[in-house]
DNA sequence: AAAAATCTGTAACATATGTTACAATAGCTA
DNA sequence: TAGCTATTGTAACATATGTTACAGATTTTT
């Protein structure tokens, strides 16, 4: 388990036979679930941090009509809610529930604080998490944030393609890169299909050749 | 200045007073920057927590083209880029620049582990802070998932009326309005006038009245 | 009170994207 | 290899949103 846990970003630089001895200072539980099990509820206050040791969750919002959709998914060993246990209203925004049977380790909050002060590399570690989570977000919303989906692939090809290079690999279907962006599947195909008739791409199946980079920096906005 | 500080997020519950006291131990530099000037670069890594004093600053980002994006806006006395001084690629994604002339303090990011050991409230706060900016950006994202306006408009008008009430002010003008969720004014106007014509909400300026609840939860996705 | 500036409501038209459906291709499994 | 499944490419059509423009309303300034 503790080996587990020193693969998680919140215990980088952790040796995992130093977990236990980090953990025996403060209060913890460890928790299992089955599979569909709500694991926190929204609106819930969030006092305790929650690291999966083993198995998958998904959180879950119930919009006013009642129907769920799903936010995302987080596999061990990583943290969930990092920044809902803390903040001016330490609220989950979504449920949270268990894909597979899991194993979650609880720490409350007054233990994390304790563990924050008293332990260096936790202390950054935690930071570092929840920073890389807004960064995250934020470059999130900068793809959003392109108003067309030439645009929005304009930006993403060149975001992706390393000095130098001029090819470029999707690491996903284009299903899913659709669903990145916030469109539809034909959608995105009918625009990758345009910028390879404009001569600005070519395509093989997910590998992306960069034909006209001055072009395709025209596209963005 | 310290009496300016105190009312900053950052050093909620701290008295005026205490502020030196608690800065004395750790190295500090006080900056002063003209309206206009660049205050930090992105790309550049970012070593150190800045904190206004007075002014107002805005992030803007360079997109591929060249052309500037303004990303936001940051106002005295509160925090610049909290997010960027940890995370595994602590770089900021904007450039800064002075909006007005502008003082700011600058902490460097050791003198900062060293408050967030030593300084209980410091430590709290400065969690506070970055857990509410992952929360706001979270929101942010969430209103952009809707698909229509119709559906960013039921969810944020539904999300503002208070329990029991069925008026909601719009804290902005239509202009700002439509640019929180990425769209044109006269399309969010449009879109306004379709609500009170199917006889959903009624508007006198920036009042709404919400009449069919229920037609209103339904427009949502 | 008058003038100026800002904000709102609305319209006609252009365009981008969604919807649905189906065929072609690639990758996987028996 | 054959058959199955997932993925991709494309098309016709419907619809939502953007664009541009202007007039009426409201607020602010003079």
């Amino acid at each position: 388990m503790f080996k587990s846990l020193s693969k998680s970003p919140i215990f980088k630089n952790i040796k995992p036979d130093e977990i236990p001895i980090l953990l025996s200072g403060v209060n913890y539980t460890l928790k299992k679930f089955k599979k569909g099990q709500v694991i926190a509820l929204r609106e819930e206050p969030c006092n305790n941090l929650m690291i999966l040791v083993y198995g998958s969750v998904k959180g879950e919002m119930l919009d006013f009509s009642g129907k769920t959709v799903k936010i995302e998914d987080i596999a061990a060993p990583n943290t969930i809610a990092s920044a809902f246990l803390f903040g001016t209203r330490n609220q989950l925004p979504v449920d949270i529930v268990a894909k597979e049977d899991v194993q979650l380790l609880f720490i409350p909050k007054s233990s994390v604080i304790t563990l924050l002060k008293t332990h260096n590399t936790f202390l950054t570690n935690f930071l570092d998490v929840i920073s890389d989570r807004s960064r995250f977000l934020s470059n999130r919303l900068y793809i959003l944030s392109f108003k067309t989906i030439k645009g929005k692939l304009a930006h993403y090809i060149l975001s992706r393609a390393k000095p130098d290079k001029t090819t470029v690999e999707f690491p996903k279907t284009q299903q899913e890169l659709a669903e990145f962006f916030g469109i539809t599947r034909p959608s995105l195909a009918r625009v990758l299909g345009e910028l390879v008739h404009s001569n600005i791409i070519s395509i093989k199946r997910n590998r992306v050749n960069i034909i006209r980079k001055d072009k395709l920096i025209e596209l963005i906005r």
